[in-house]
RNA sequence: CGGGGUGUAGCGAAGCUGGUAUCGCACCGCAUUUGGGAUGCGGGGAUCGCACGUUCGAGUCGUGUCACUCCGACCA
């Protein structure tokens, strides 16, 4: 039964148009409707249950390494926000500004935050006095305001959710280790619960963010080659709090500016999801935060008996802490084993007159549609074991993606020939230059996502000037 | 911001040389069904993106405008 047969026709096949293809599935699994504003998406409950999901884990990580969360105004004073000369001339041709409060025109014009720094300085400007302030780990949850020109529903939307932490420390060492460490949360949370794996690596000087001493990332490979940054964390050296006047006594009464971070993800990590793990039946969720973890499809269900056994099911696995779903509406059954596979539902328990006799249920997963008769008395160890066992699939298959995908070249001809396989990652040498970076681009198509962490020595001369190398770095086309 | 495309019911479409809007899906009701998107019968729903113009008459022709979308550039 595990063949590959697209049993939807509802939706564009991911080969024929990958961005339709995606648009499709966004609406189509009722992830989110357009609003009358364009790139302000209305988030639905399935796929604002997938971004509660997010949230939890992410949360409970944050809070566990010390973080706490705190709420900032979401209007920023454009004298505030120009403090930072970096800072602002990255943002301003994206932001949105209020004007007018009631009929009134405001002497000085508010911008709606486009991130959080410029408030986060303010604030700890008054509050950090002593080095026994420090550290200060603080988190907002948010939504924040670019307006974008070209949007895409949780690719690129003008309103998005995000979570953006930002913290004060001593020394510029401490600093460091923390921007480092919230990466490492980022990378952790998308290889074990989202099955997507990543690069962890640092962006080049010109990619960095507006202020940033050093902007650190992840960057996730999609089904169809393209890159996607997926979180990133920031150094910021002692630069703002130069610009904020914030500063600290220390042990030895003298009076220093304290060291900065901030790191964010956003619900663009929900796009990231569909177009990793997607397929042509719909969307296929990571069972950490799948909203419904299993969906139960009685079958013939007006016959004596299979209603109850599969409530029967359904409370069982409640109490197992698995998040189910009992679909007993009038639909036929084929209806809903699209419907929920469609939404990406890991996993689907089949109970009908013919397991009941067999003391058995059906369990079919999503990712690989494999379809498994198990002995019901070990329904929990099942569904336990199944759920492991679509994340890890989940994983290998998106690794085994991008394993197809990468490409090592050596010269600016290689990445030019590798690419006509499709996009991708390239692998090859940069000297450091930033004409050369712009040259690759200019020449190629492919821009720098990342110098990773690990790096390799795929050859000794810069892939577009011939001189020495000093990096690798990854190249792609973006989202 | 540059280049292409599309606007007719919630969605997808048809509508010829102009004559007052058609089909499928979805929705509502009833019945029969239920192991891969069931069937029959009945029903409701559209000032054809918007504005102006040509005409006795515009979904259809003209001008303008707005929105959406895709591909680039910029960006989480």
């Amino acid at each position: 039964m595990a063949d590959n047969k697209k049993m939807v026709e509802q939706i564009t096949s991911m080969d024929e148009d990958f961005a339709k293809w995606y648009t499709d599935i966004v609406k189509k699994a009722d992830l989110i409707d357009y609003s009358s504003v364009k790139g302000c998406m209305i988030i639905r409950p399935y796929g604002y249950a997938i971004w509660e999901n997010i949230q939890r884990i992410l949360d409970t990580r944050f809070k566990e390494l010390g973080h706490e969360n705190v709420y900032m105004p979401m209007f920023i004073p454009e004298s505030l926000l120009q403090k930072e000369k970096d800072h602002v001339e990255g943002f301003a041709p994206e932001v949105a500004w209020v004007t007018h409060g009631g009929n009134e025109k405001l002497t000085e014009r508010l911008c709606v935050r486009p991130t959080s720094e410029t408030l986060f300085c303010e604030h700890y400007a008054n509050v950090i006095k002593s080095y026994r302030d420090l550290p200060k780990l603080y988190n907002q949850w948010c939504s924040v305001v670019r307006w974008e020109k070209t949007t895409r529903p949780f690719l690129r939307s003008r309103e998005f959710l995000w979570q953006e932490g930002h913290t004060m420390h001593a020394t510029a060492q401490e600093a460091r280790e923390e921007t480092v460490q919230m990466l490492n949360v980022y990378a952790d949370f998308h290889e074990k619960d989202l099955a997507i794996p990543v690069i962890k690596g640092a962006k080049t000087p010109s990619d960095k963010f507006a202020g940033a001493e050093d902007t650190y990332c992840i960057e996730a490979l999609m089904h169809d080659g393209k890159a996607l940054q997926a979180a990133t964390s920031h150094y910021f050296g002692d630069g703002f709090a130069r610009a904020f006047d914030i500063t600290f006594t220390s042990k030895d009464n003298k009076l220093e500016y304290p060291h900065q971070t901030s790191w964010g993800c956003t619900t663009r990590m929900i796009g990231g999801i569909i177009m990793t793990h997607g397929d042509d039946n719909g969307l296929v969720l990571p069972p950490a935060v799948a909203p419904i973890q299993v969906v139960i499809i009685p079958v013939a269900f007006h016959k004596e008996g299979v209603l109850e056994k599969a409530n029967e099911i359904k409370d069982r696995l409640v109490k197992a802490g698995v998040r189910v779903k009992l679909d007993d509406s009038d639909q036929s059954p084929g209806w809903k084993y699209s419907e929920y596979e469609m939404k990406g539902v890991p996993l689907r328990v089949e109970i009908g007159p013919r397991d009941i006799e067999g003391g058995q249920f059906v369990v079919v997963t999503r990712h690989n549609r494999q379809k498994t008769f198990a002995p019901i008395d070990q329904l929990e160890k099942i569904i336990a074991d199944k759920l492991v066992e679509v994340r890890d699939g989940m994983y290998e298959k998106a690794l085994a993606n991008r394993e197809k995908r990468t490409y090592a070249c050596k010269s600016i001809d290689e990445i030019n020939s590798a690419l006509t396989n499709g996009d991708g990652f390239v692998k090859a040498m940069w000297c450091g230059d930033e004409e050369c970076e712009d040259k690759v681009k200019e020449l190629t198509g492919v821009g720098s996502r990342c110098v990773p962490f690990e790096q390799e020595n795929i050859s000794d001369t810069c892939v577009c000037c011939g001189r020495a190398a000093k990096k690798l770095v990854y190249w792609g086309k973006a989202y």
